[in-house]
DNA sequence: CACAGCGTTGCACGCAGTGCACGTTGCTAC
DNA sequence: GTAGCAACGTGCACTGCGTGCAACGCTGTG
């Protein structure tokens, strides 16, 4: 029977890939991402190159990994807001888990720093937060009012709730984090979304 | 003097990239684009393979050129909106020029299913869009009232309405094409924004 | 001990992208 | 008209990403 080795492997097989992970994103934050070749990652990560790609579909992977992450994570915060809530409540209550799982400031503005930094990274991050649309939309269609045209709603509020985070957060790079992401949240939502 | 060379070179600078352009987009959605090498690009436009990179940046740039001219336009476009106006209405305006420019609703279809179905280009779609923030934005804020975080809220503002058009859009690509792209985009827009 | 499954690895290959150097073309100046 | 100049096109060599394939070692099992 292989009904527990499964998890077993899949769990050490977690582990392993938020090392590479890690350290990849360590030595792409020290010399450049593209000033570093995945053979220097594998050696510093003591596998073989081929082996990334067992664990990474490709190098852009290796950088973002985290963010897909994210977006399951609000979603399934999203998903046990009550369901007669307002959607800009609860997809304000829903991205601050992101607080709770981020480590440090620093590190938090290293990663960023490096992810603006990249034309390819930039667009693989923006990439990946559109797809967050596609697990936000569902969540929100059904607190929706009757409408005939509800799919097309639900998605520009989690679109539009997405942009102001991304507008925040930008602006708190811009600030090196000197205040509140909320804050920021806050002030951008009602600069669109009169109550 | 070469005050008229240069505007010579460039003009036909211009057309060979256009044309360039013209047949790679062909080729990827006849064969697609992952499976379109640029050696076959440069056979189709009979040039060699070097030449390509002298007029695109990469393979991407050959997909996707036409959309950064397209966030120039829509700039100028909002640029000579009346100072006073709501910048809500600007936008919709701005954004009207790409009914204008655009060919058959064919192409345009043939050229987003392109865009959608890889998810490079995709990415390299959403990093574009992203970038018509900054010229937009600049734009906005003198537009709206005094505040110690005007600037972000231009972009807030700018980031939202380029998500209603891209919701807009998607939904008018789900549909074929069958409804009025502005009908959507007010229907999205509506729905973030109470008046 | 033999065996089977799984992950790791090396190897070879195709393709994207770059630096460089050479040939061609077309305009400028004399 | 001709010499020269500048831009452009092109070939070549090279680095690096990404993939298919086959072999190797490790671990648990009968």
């Amino acid at each position: 029977m292989n009904r527990k080795q499964t998890p077993l492997r899949e769990q050490t097989r977690n582990v392993v890939r938020s090392l590479l992970a890690q350290t990849a994103v360590e030595l792409f934050a020290a010399q450049g991402y593209d000033d570093t070749t995945l053979d220097e990652v594998a050696a510093a990560a003591g596998v073989s190159r081929r082996t990334l790609f067992n664990y990474f579909r490709n190098k852009e992977d290796l950088a973002l990994s985290g963010l897909s992450e994210q977006g399951e994570l609000i979603a399934a915060s999203l998903a046990e807001r009550p369901a007669d809530e307002d959607p800009w409540t609860s997809l304000r209550a829903a991205f601050q888990v992101l607080e709770e799982i981020e480590t440090t400031a620093e590190r938090r503005l290293e990663l960023i720093t490096l992810l603006f930094g990249n034309e390819t990274l930039r667009a693989g991050h923006a990439e990946k937060q559109a797809r967050w649309q596609d697990l936000l939309a569902p969540l929100i269609e059904p607190r929706l009012p009757e409408s005939d045209r509800r799919a097309l709603e639900a998605r520009t509020i989690a679109a539009a709730a997405i942009a102001c985070l991304q507008a925040a957060n930008e602006e708190w790079v811009r600030l090196s984090g000197q205040v509140d992401l909320f804050d920021l949240y806050d002030t951008a939502v009602r600069a669109i979304h009169r109550t």
